[in-house]
Order: structure tokens, then C-alpha cells, then sequence
DNA sequence: CGACACCTTGACCAACGTCAAATCCGGTGG
DNA sequence: CCACCGGATTTGACGTTGGTCAAGGTGTCG
């Protein structure tokens, strides 16, 4: 059983001010995207806003699923654990993200938090009482799973058919493009998660990665100014890396 | 684009009689169980029964995925392939599991019979045209998305953190314990997929299952008897290898 | 300015992949 | 019934990618 971090949300106890939907800068990202006004303000009514630090746990695998939540602000990882200590990160969330997808009584992943996060908080019980009468809400939910279920699968062919070098620029081009999703710039990427986040997310060692990295700033498709932050430099050289061949003398 | 093959189901040409639901083997097990006699009776009218011969692909990655189905007799592997032709299979079917899930236009990966496979077919259009009026199918469309989801993350951690050895093992046990929920004994159990198949399925190699077989039966975990079955002699040792350490000698 | 966590680099190693050669087994035809 | 064919599987010898262990380097925050 993993420990528990005193900075748990606690949704009853931290809660902002709830009624600002309308505001809200994930709107047209997240779940709620799928409502209109009259139906947004039934699910506005069971919402809390929870603010968490960096590197408080979110959720714990094995805890009952009492809570679903919208990534509004920061970013999340979500890992399992092998009982001695291995760990694979399954996932990264960003705003507009959901968060405790588990349609069992408990969830079945750890989310910790890699930046101070805000989330929308839905209780669970109250969440599946509306359900039935937001049959576009149910929609869209399982539209997220489903979507969630195919990135799995891509990540599926990552972990157990690519080379150290495909998966890391698998990796850029994935921050790369869920960037643009959400309305920031495709090329200076901000990368909030260490390089051991980012080995145990890519099936590697954080040296294999760093290596790896190396590699691609020496043939010139990756640079870095700031650290947490990576420019990408050759696009169209890091997709030819991840569907094409290697790195041909770069 | 891939290859199509001559033996492609069309619900439209291939369909047997409507209206066995009330006598399918697969009932309790499938997502129908979700429904009452009335509302057995509505998705009736919309399914058709499809035979395929063993090797035939079913579905097939890019393609319009205009139907989805049950699988009531036979198994399926679903897979991935890489531009170069690295193949990741990503999920084996077998009787009770349900094939298709893309809420999408297209179909995200291929499907292909291993043994020949009596399908339940339900055509998308009208599957969506009744989902309005059963909110308990459509509930359970999402329990079952999410159960995938599950099983997606659980063979990430396979394939990112663990060993051939364990990987082998985890196999095994999953093909016993899904044995079991179709009411099959958990040891003598029957392997339709090739070496291949299952290499793909674990990121190995064909030459790596094999030897890893060889050492399980070298150590008195396993034995076979038949080409194409394996017993489990010792399921607390394959267990033990998932979870804890090696062999430990054996 | 110093402690500390994170990252990078190097030398070496091992698990697993590659290549090649048996061996097994089921199906087929005589 | 038996010999033979061909794909699947097993086994062996060897190579390579990425892991391990260890030693710096670097940036950040008190």
C-alpha cells in the first residue's frame, strides 16, 4: 500500500468557489464541452474547484473512486507500481484532460501531481445520478474512454516494438501536439517531468533517455536553452525518426 | 492500405438466421446481459450472425468501422503494425468479448480469426439509432470501454518494466483466469494463437517465448502434452514469479 | 554560498535479439 | 499404414541494445 501524502484533495475540505463554468478557461476541452448552458449549470451545481501542490498524490491505486476531476490547471502523471517498486507511468494529463476514469469502486492507477494543479472536482455518486439525464454527458465520457483506450494502444506499440530513439521522439512529438491542442505553441516545449518520469513513462532508464536526447540535440533536431524546456528544431526529422528509419549519419 | 482478403465478412452476403439471443451461449458473458427480454428483443432485429474462416482478417485498421461485434465462438488477436512491418498485437479475444470499440469513423487496429469464429454482428448506424432508448446498453458499452482501458494499462506495465520471464508467466495466467470466466477449466489450457502471436503480444521474439517456455517446463510449472495446450502444474510458482522474484533455482 | 535534486556522461555488462540449424508434428498422398 | 512435405517450434552460438554502476556536472533554492 502505497503511503499517503498529507496534501491529499479533500474536496469537502479545499474547495474554491464553485459557479464559474462559464469562465472556464478548459471549456471547450474537457467533457463539458459536450453541454449547453442549461445542462451545465445541473453539473455546476455538484462541482468543487481543488487546488494541489506539486508532488502531492492525486489518487491512489487500490482507493475507493469517489471522485472524478477536469484538469484545469498544471499537469498530472499516472503510474502503476510492481510490488518491488518498478513503475510504469501510463499517462500525462494537461488541461482539459479527465482524470479517474474507473467504472469499478476503486481506481486502478496512482495520479500524482508534477506541477501545482487546480482541478474540477465531480463527486462520483452525485456525477452518476445526473448521468441519466445528460445523455450527451454519457456520450462524451465514453467517448474519452475510448480515446484514452486508443492512445493506450499506441503507447502499447511504443513500449513493446520501438527503439530507444523512436520512443523519445514518439514522446516530443506527442507533447508536441497535444500543445497545439490546447492552443500553445508546437515548438518550445515546456517538458514539467523529470527524466525519470520520462523513463518509467517510455520503458527506459532515465541515462538511456538522457543519452538519447543527446543523440538528437547532436544531429541538430532538438535544443535546449532552459532546462524543463526543449526546442524542436526539425520536425519533420523527428516524424522520419519515429516512421521511417534511424538517424542515417545525423 | 492493407491487403484486404477475399474471406471479409459482409453481414449483408454472410448472415445465418436472427433471433437465436434467446439460446446464445454467450449471453451472461456478452454485453447483452445487460438487457431484459423486451429490450433483447429490439437489438435482435438489428444483429446478424457471421461466420469466418480461421486466418481471415475482420477488421481492419483505416477502414470505416461500420459494424461492431460479439464474438460468440472462436478467438481473435488484434494488432498493430509499424510502417517497416514491426507488429504489436495488442489484445486477444475470445468468446464474450466484444470487438470494435472505435468511437471513431475508423477502426484503430486490425482484427484477424485464429481459430474460425462465429461473430455477432451489429451494424454501428442502427446500434447508435437504439443507444438513446437502452441507457443500460449504453452504460454498459462504457463499462466495457473501461475494463479494456484496464487491461491496456496492466499490459503497459508489461511491456515497459517487466522481464521475459514474468512476462510469460503473466501471460499464462491471464489466458487461465479468462479461461475460467468462460466457465473452462483453469490448467489443461488451450493455446490457439502461434509462438508468434504471443511474441508479438509480450514485445518479444518468437526464439525468447520458446526458451522461456522451456525453462517454465524445466522448472515443473508447466508441462504439455498436446502441441497447442499447456498445463499449468504449478499456478502459486507462476504466480509467485508475477509477483515476487525469479525461479529461484528451479 | 552550499546543499540537494536532477541531469549527463563513461565504462562495463547482461538480457534479449539475430541468425542458423535441427526437430517436431500434422496433414497429404501413395 | 507409412513416407514425405512444410510450417511451427526448439535449440544453439553469437551480437547488440539498452541497463547498471559510478562519477561528475548543473541549476535552484534556501
Amino acid at each position: 500500500m502505497p503511503t499517503l501524502q498529507s496534501a491529499r484533495p479533500n474536496p469537502n475540505a479545499i474547495r474554491g468557489p464553485r459557479g464559474q463554468c462559464g469562465t472556464c478557461e478548459i471549456r471547450e476541452l474537457s467533457v463539458c464541452a459536450a453541454l449547453d448552458e442549461v445542462e451545465l449549470e445541473r453539473l455546476r451545481l455538484i462541482i468543487a474547484s481543488v487546488h494541489v501542490q506539486a508532488g502531492a498524490t492525486v489518487i491512489c491505486e487500490g482507493e475507493a473512486a469517489d471522485n472524478l476531476f477536469n484538469v484545469v490547471r498544471g499537469s498530472v502523471k499516472l503510474y502503476k507500481l510492481l510490488p518491488d517498486g518498478r513503475r510504469q507511468v501510463t499517462g500525462f494529463l494537461f488541461p482539459g484532460d479527465f482524470l479517474g476514469i474507473a467504472l469499478n469502486e476503486t481506481y486502478a492507477y496512482n495520479a500524482e501531481a508534477i506541477q501545482p494543479l487546480q482541478l474540477c472536482c465531480f463527486p462520483r455518486r452525485k456525477l452518476e445520478a445526473l448521468l441519466a439525464g445528460l445523455p450527451r454527458l454519457e456520450r462524451r465520457l465514453l467517448g474519452e474512454t475510448a480515446h484514452e483506450l486508443a492512445a493506450a494502444q499506441d503507447q502499447m506499440v511504443l513500449l513493446g516494438r520501438k527503439t530507444a530513439l523512436e520512443r523519445v521522439a514518439s514522446f516530443l512529438i506527442m507533447l508536441s501536439e497535444r500543445a497545439v491542442k490546447r492552443r500553445r505553441p508546437a515548438s518550445p516545449l515546456d517538458i514539467p517531468m523529470t527524466r525519470t518520469d520520462i523513463a518509467d513513462y517510455l520503458g527506459l532508464t532515465t541515462e538511456t533517455v538522457s543519452r538519447t536526447l543527446t543523440r538528437l540535440r547532436r544531429g541538430r533536431l532538438i535544443a535546449t536553452q532552459t532546462r524543463g524546456r526543449i526546442e524542436i528544431s526539425d520536425m519533420e526529422g523527428l516524424r522520419a525518426l519515429v516512421e521511417g528509419g534511424g538517424l542515417e549519419g545525423r
